[in-house]
Formats: C-alpha cells, sequence, structure tokens
DNA sequence: AACGGGGTGTGACTTTGGTTCCAGCCTCGG
DNA sequence: CCGAGGCTGGAACCAAAGTCACACCCCGTT
C-alpha cells in the first residue's frame, strides 16, 4: 500500500526480474518447462495508482501487458478532446492492442491507463512472440483475447449508434454495479466514459433520479429501480 | 458470367470440392503437403451476385471465409432498423468473425452480404482448427486478420465519434473512389453504409455540389476537387 | 408515347445532444 | 471555522442530424 503510493510519485515503478509469472493465467501453466523458464527470467513488473498514463496514442509498445491487479482503461481523444472509452483490461486479461503492435511493430492507436491501482506483467516482444511460434497455449489465449475484444467493439460500436445517451448512462451504470446497488463514479467520469460533456450526463441523470431509477449524492449513485434500469438499457 | 446469374437464381450456388485453393493467399502456399491435402479436399465454394444475404446476426457459423472476388459487407443492423457497415472482407481477407466464432462456438453478431459478383472460399471449421494448430503460416494468418480487423473497428469508433457525417461522407467517397474520380453509388446505399437516412446524405452533398467539391448524376458522384475533399474528411 | 419505379431535391419541423454560464454544495486541509 | 477546489444542478441557447411530406426526374418497359 504505501509503497505503491511511494511508487507513484515518479509515475511507476518498473522493478526487473525475477518476477513471479501471475496465477491468473491459466494458460501459462501448462508451458513446457523452457518456456516458462524463459518467461520468468524476462517479465517486467509495473506497478501504479489509478489515472497514471500507460500509453499514449503512436507510442511504439514492444510487449505484451498482462494485468493482475486493477484494471487498464483502453480510450481514444477526438479532436475536439472528448474522450470515450473502447474497453477495459481487467485481471487475468491481456492488452490486445499491445500485442498487435508488438508483432505488426505499428504505432499503438489509442491511450492507456490505469483505473485504480493496478499490476502489471509485461513480457517482452520477442519473447512473447517466441512462445506464439511454440506454445499452442498462448497461441490460443492470443486468438481468445483478440477475438473478444472484436466482439465487444462490434458490441460498442452498435451500442453507440443505434442508443440514446440515457440508455448507454443506464447500460453503463449496470455494467459498473456488477449486481451491486451502489456505484462509486463522479459525472464527469461517467462523460469521459460515453464521450460526451459532464453537463449532459447532468441532465440524463437528473431524469433518471426524477423517475425514481436512481438516487444520486457525491461521487456515489445508487440504483434504485434495477429492472427499470435495465429496461432502459434493453 | 452466364453461369453466375443462374446461381443467383437460387441464391448462391455450393460447389463441392474438389477446388482449387485460391492463389490470392500466398501463405496456404508454404504448407505442409499434408495439410495441403486435406484442405484441397475440405474447401468449398460459393459464387453470389451483389446483394446476397449469407450470415444474418445469430447464425452458427462454421467456417473460415476466404474471399477471392468481389467483397462481403458486414454490417450491423440498429433497432430502428438504420444500417451501417462495420468493415469490408476484400479479396484476400478473410472474415474474420466467422474464424471467431467458429474457434467459440459461438454465433455470428452481425449481418454479412456479397457486395458485387463474389466468390468465397469457405475452409470448415474443425479442419482450419487443425491447420491452427499445426500450421505457423495459419496462426500467423489468423493473427493479422484478426488485428487488423481490431484497428478498423477503432478507428470507425473513433471516426463516428469525433466526425461530422461531412466529412464520414467526404472519407466514404474517397475510399470507394479509390484514386479514380467516379464512384458509382447511390445515395441510399451511402446512407446504409453511414447508418444514416438518405435524405441526410442528400443534404451534405448539395453543400459538396455547391461547393464545387464534387458533381452528381443518377447513381454517380464524381470527385471534382480531390484536395478539398481530403480535406474534408481530415 | 405513356407508365412506373427507383433515385433525387428540398423545405419545414422535431429531437437529441453539445455549449455556455453560473450558482450552490460537499469536504478536506489548514 | 473557513476557504479552495472538486462536484453537482440547472437554465438558456445552439447546432447537427433525423423525420415527414412532397415534387420531380431519369430511364427502361410496355
Amino acid at each position: 500500500m504505501a509503497s505503491v503510493s511511494n511508487r507513484v510519485a515518479r509515475g511507476y515503478d518498473r522493478r526487473m526480474s525475477p518476477a513471479p509469472i501471475p496465477d491468473l493465467f491459466p494458460s501459462l501453466a501448462t508451458l513446457s518447462a523452457d518456456s516458462r523458464a524463459l518467461l520468468e527470467a524476462s517479465v517486467t513488473r509495473i506497478a501504479c495508482a489509478g489515472g497514471t498514463p500507460l500509453v499514449a496514442r503512436g507510442d511504439l509498445v514492444t510487449g505484451a501487458y498482462l494485468v493482475e491487479r486493477g484494471a487498464l482503461r483502453v480510450y481514444y481523444v477526438s479532436a475536439e478532446g472528448r474522450e470515450g472509452t473502447l474497453y477495459w483490461v481487467e485481471p487475468g486479461q491481456s492488452c490486445i492492442l499491445a500485442l498487435n503492435c508488438m508483432f505488426s511493430r505499428l504505432a499503438y492507436p489509442a491511450w492507456v491507463e490505469s483505473e485504480g491501482a493496478t499490476e502489471v506483467t509485461i513480457v517482452p516482444g520477442d519473447v512473447y512472440r517466441r512462445l506464439f511460434a511454440s506454445e499452442p497455449a498462448v497461441q490460443s489465449f492470443t486468438f481468445d483475447v483478440l477475438s473478444g475484444r472484436l466482439f465487444e467493439l462490434m458490441a460498442l460500436i452498435e451500442e453507440t449508434a443505434s442508443q440514446g445517451l440515457e440508455a448507454r448512462v443506464a447500460a453503463f451504470l449496470l455494467r459498473r454495479a456488477k449486481g451491486g446497488a451502489a456505484v462509486a463514479v463522479t459525472q464527469d467520469q461517467i462523460a469521459r466514459h460515453l464521450a460526451t460533456s459532464r453537463e449532459v450526463v447532468s441532465r440524463v441523470l437528473r431524469g433518471l433520479v426524477a423517475r425514481r431509477l436512481i438516487a444520486t449524492t457525491q461521487g456515489r449513485i445508487t440504483i434504485v429501480d434495477p429492472p427499470a434500469l435495465r429496461g432502459l438499457a434493453e
């Protein structure tokens, strides 16, 4: 805890190997002894607090990011400066665009920041490439991650194109609540996730409060009527 | 030619193997003899005219689609019935969502139709899976296709979110023209690609005509001032 | 030559969401 | 206890784009 915030003082901390391979990635447990040793010897680990910028658009990313704790938020920034979240990389997942850039040596097309206290293990590009070539587990892991993202992005496109802001806010709240009733989030954060402005979010929330679907306090939204909210989100 | 339109009379034609493996896919040329034989013996080929519906949302897709001629248009349909194109699969490319569904046995999340007279080779799911496991060429081909689509979709999201309709129409025309000056497309088709309505497209085009960037006739748009149009599209 | 159907042009209106601006409100630190 | 700064509420206004309702035009067919 204390060490995390210390690291944050200088952005983030790159602790060199040896670093343990996270248990979160079961497919890595099936690697051959050689591969495992190679992996153990080459990974780097990063720990950082929420809101730390990790990748900017155009950066040349050279490794695969495996998230252990916290989350990575992958987002774009429009010409007018509005942000929109493309997706989150949660514990046990990998940042796929990083993989992508790594293989094709392309510049990263989006921004990435940490959300909450986050720990990430980084596998260097050449190591990952070797593992991908020889280890079926890595191949299928890579495939799964990539195709999962594709589905998410397709769903996002459809959602933004065909649903009004109210439905999108409702969906966002439900996703964030994960079954619970309270969501700790500010209006400004919602606006940044949905690529709109804080005032508009305020207006939408006002409407939901008036209809007794939610209740709001500072930095926290409580879902009062989950079924109705789900109905809105379709 | 004649045979194509004959086939179209009953939708499309499934010609069973033996079918040659298309030259368009160089990576397939590097397969082992065994793999190549397996592939040759199992592929199916489809030929159809433009506008033939090939996959509907929710279909269970069981093969990898390799496009040889024409194109596949992958699109979504919003609740209000508006269509929007997600991407095109051109000759030498593969329909990646099909791959995806094939591996994970998920239902296909979008619609697919042919655009122009089209020929597609279909590799059955289990065959592709075996090839993916053993052939490095297939692994990297799959990876490339998937990650290419990811980049395209990210670009699409950013474009729709941050650019006005005029810029998007301009970009669409330029993409379609491919360097040439004339684009054979109706306003209605443009509207369907960009998930908007015909009237709005008409309005936008009117503006472009007034500024002498393009000229329009029935079913055909001529780009008069390419640099200015590129400027609009950013 | 008349007809019919797809493609197009256009105005008027509505809706949604973005912008501006400001006032009030929590809450943490001094 | 007070002030600063982040958070919220809300009015007024504006702009972009979707909708509705037509009239027209081009072109191949009858």
